[in-house]
DNA sequence: TGTGAAAAATCTGTAAT
DNA sequence: ATTACAGATTTTTCACA
């Protein structure tokens, strides 16, 4: 039971949701003032978003540039062999650099999210990923990030 | 001295942020063992990773089916009018159901990462963003998404 | 579900080495 | 950096409506 339970979320749900989604360290004493709710009961409303699987967990949130990968990448897959079965996304799970992984509606099948340290070690895992998954590749690199990871509420 | 210091990281600090990116909420006696050292060390060297913004924050990480939010799509976009100023960016700066906004060497002058609730929700969010920034639009649907924001380590 | 209060753990700051 | 200690804060647990 730590995932999948269509229980809609209330309106405390949500606002509990927002503010640790904006600070995953938001305190108990906080959420409650938030809630208006018991401490207690807050405690019992996170364990559930938790166990629920609406909370997956709590990241600490790190500047690319300063830890070494200044360089992102959108890298679009597509097998070359077509009658080889698509497990491209399994035998790329883990790969250093691969961030997310996703199939898309469009020209390619998969489409991933890339972050490496140089313009040598984006060639590099190209390589890597075209023997690996055994797919042709359409990158396009991102030259500045405005912002990421945004969230806004659609009211 | 909230932001920017190239002082390059050194052993502990990647394995303070390596953690602290797996779990947010991983407490100092937790990172004192991994590093080896003491908890008022590890406490100093946190403070200063924030402070120096290698650390930028702290965040829930939330099911985004979960919480309505089950069509992700990648939305490249063109300014129409050549010699209008580049401030696309600065105009879908917090715009409902955009998550990310990058400039990118390709096709398309931006990239953006969008998340809504629905088909509909997702043919407004288009409309709106071409005319808030008087753009063209090149979308490709999420169909399914294998993993996300992995964090692997280029060793 | 919810509340409230006590117990345990964690964080923070300071001081001495 | 390390250890040690004290006070404040936070989390956890329990009893109960």
């Amino acid at each position: 039971m730590t995932d999948n339970d269509q229980t809609p979320l209330d309106g405390v749900d949500r606002a509990l949701v927002d503010a640790l989604r904006k600070d995953g360290r938001t305190t108990l004493a906080v959420l409650s003032e938030i809630s208006g709710l018991s401490l207690s009961a807050v405690q019992v409303r996170v364990r559930k978003l938790e166990a629920r699987g609406v909370i997956t967990g709590y990241r600490a949130v790190v500047n690319a540039e300063a830890v070494g990968l200044p360089l992102a990448a959108f890298i679009e897959i597509t097998p070359l062999d077509q009658a080889q079965e698509d497990d491209a996304p399994e035998r790329l799970r883990g790969m250093p650099g691969i961030e997310s992984c996703y199939s898309v509606a469009g020209n390619a099948n998969y489409l991933l999210v890339t972050r490496v340290a140089s313009p040598r070690a984006l060639e590099e895992l190209l390589g890597r990923i075209r023997r690996t998954a055994k797919v042709s590749t359409r990158t396009t690199v991102v030259l500045q990030t405005y912002f990421e990871g945004q969230m806004t509420e659609p009211g």
